[in-house]
DNA sequence: AATTGCATTGCAAAGCTTATCATTCACAGC
DNA sequence: GCTGTGAATGATAAGCTTTGCAATGCAATT
């Protein structure tokens, strides 16, 4: 607990200003801020500008607060992890809901935080958004009991799709949810190399329990079913959203007696690194295999040669998220606490695509 | 500007529970807060919370931080970029802040912040910290000018070197400056090179007008010119922190009729894009190139092979910066606004190194 | 000369929580 | 029965800025 004692000391406030010049505090008030600035004679203005710059004062940002009575901030809630800011999903959409934020004038606090089994969501929840208007859910995959929990919550929330189990409708919560299209998405991905001609089509997905990954493996099916093409399971690897999965993928895929000529891969990251491992084992993309990733984020374009892939509109989802946020703090009451339905997820076409070409 | 009354209407405050409990708020206000939670009898503890609760009850922060003099909480200001979080530098560092605030009850606001050069820069840290009890500048790099507009400022304050115009000595300062020893990185990265044989080095640098860039350039030279070596400057490349820059850079120097048998890279996002240029003309990294990076982020790992690089302390860094920030926040009298000294950057030697072999 | 209007300023209240001090009550010990 | 002790609670002031309203003074208008 700071010692509040030291404080007091070091104040300068309103009112010294206000008496070293013989003036009223309510003067000086006018005088500092832009907007009532006006209100003030100028010399005398000028003379406690001066002064305030002498005494190093700045206005007291607790008062200043609880006089305007302004709360306009919102809470993100991410995992606790080193690198969290380097996925792809979590960076962009994070500095998405910073734009958004700024547009507003509102503020955005972070905390991290770790689930753990005994814990009561809903109240994390609470502590975690005590001086925030409203919370947007960016963190770690949550349980049906968790979800449970949350029914009849009723400060402003937003969970992100991300973060629902597989198995939970978006609709059904009583809480907005905000999402991609997945299933569009892949099924973009998974139809442009079979329009291309692919029919040996690879799979390397995420982790299981995730609720992307499945989506996406789901579009990715149907699409191959529609082309009449039995999915073989030794071309299907699940692992995590790294590159190493997507390297051990594909030269899981490559050892075997036929390889696929086209992989759909499940994030960004794991197409640059089923691309490496291709170029390790002699293969050239495209030429050779056609890789296509999802994300369209800095990965896409960092590798060589730059990444066909699924765009997700992250900055249009982090803007909804904030937008459902100050819309429910402005209006408490306003019912509709509907799930809003997923946002598009674009094909973007680059270089690790082409038309099917027999192997050598 | 937040609509003010949209706030009020629907904010219960702690005299609305004392009142419809028969209490006074002195009792609520003391069940709420942990630390003063045993002096209240124990059912009427949890008659208080479960109101609370019903109400949607959050304490006013303003009333709150008027009353303790600091509120528990600190701004990072970051640039205005989307991409800003998948550069290892700011994630790593910012996720290091929000380590090292969790662990102090901090909680951590993010602001954006694009320079402009007809603003007051005090004056814009003023604003956008008028909420928290500190500012951490992560920021655009700042000019003379603003620096110069910071002497005096007396509000908690922690700016990165890396934000520094590269020719003011960060001791001077008069604010907390907190930084990694790029220059003895650089050195231990050349000398590393040096030591296994290696004459003939190249360097790939960031922009010029970084500060890091230029100390890491300075820490390269100073071992060449121990070494021996004379610096050629065809083999001194500058450009971006991109893999772009990287590619361009050894492709530049591969073109030439001696090449470098070891290149020294900024950072690592650079030493994987040369990594690529020269996997690309058929060089095998470490066999017939040496590749050096610096940061040993995520890039470094996820390349192949793993990069040796240089690792920056980026979750002491941010350590040190809270620490900072706290310790001013508590005792803002404690003069001693020194600089710090740098946080040392350690050699992690991986697998794109190699003693040198006279190239075929 | 009286009135009106405007610019400038001061007064006082409000905003909500928390720490200090005082009070009450119950119970134990004598 | 009285005193002392400790737990639980209440009353009150403080913390600093902002703003509505009133007051003052001066210049312009009627």
């Amino acid at each position: 607990m700071p010692d509040r004692s030291s404080f007091r000391t070091n104040r300068a406030g309103i009112v010294q200003i206000a008496s070293q010049l013989n003036v009223s505090a309510s003067t000086v008030s006018r005088a500092l801020r832009p907007e009532t600035a006006h209100l003030v004679r100028p010399d005398r203005r000028q003379a406690i500008l001066e002064l305030a710059e002498k005494l190093h004062f700045s206005p007291n940002p607790g008062a200043r607060m609880l006089r305007k009575g302004v709360n306009a901030s919102l809470t993100v809630i991410v995992p606790l992890d080193e690198n969290i800011f380097f996925s792809e999903f979590y960076g962009r959409f994070l500095s998405g809901t910073l734009h958004a934020a700024a547009a507003r004038g509102w503020d955005v606090h972070i905390s991290t935080f770790k689930r753990s089994p005994g814990s009561d969501f809903r109240q994390t929840l609470a502590s975690l958004s005590l001086n925030t208007s409203g919370v947007i859910y960016l963190g770690e995959p949550l349980t049906r009991e968790d979800v449970e929990k949350l029914r009849g919550y009723r400060r402003p929330l937003v969970i992100t799709k991300s973060a629902l189990p597989a198995h939970i409708p978006a609709t059904e919560l009583g809480v907005p949810v905000v999402g991609v299209d997945n299933l569009a998405g892949a099924r973009a991905a998974a139809g442009l190399l079979v329009q291309l001609g692919h029919r040996r089509i690879g799979l390397i997905l995420g982790p299981p329990a995730s609720r992307d990954a499945l989506e996406r493996r789901q579009g990715y099916l149907e699409v191959l079913e529609n082309a009449g093409v039995a999915p073989r399971p030794e071309w299907i690897f699940e692992g995590s959203f790294s590159a190493e999965t997507g390297r051990a993928g594909f030269t899981a895929f490559s050892s075997q007696e036929e390889r696929p000529t086209a992989v759909c891969c499940a994030n960004d990251e794991i197409a640059f690194g089923a691309l490496d491992a291709a170029r390790t084992r002699g293969l050239r993309c495209p030429d050779d295999v056609s890789i296509i990733g999802f994300d369209d984020g800095p990965w896409a374009t960092a590798c060589w040669p730059a990444l066909t892939t699924i765009r997700q509109p992250l900055a249009d989802l982090a803007e909804r998220a904030v937008s459902l946020i100050v819309e429910a703090a402005s209006h408490p009451l306003s019912g509709a606490r509907s799930g809003g339905s997923d946002l598009p997820a674009a094909i973007v076409i680059r270089n690790s695509t082409r038309t099917f070409h027999p192997p050598r």
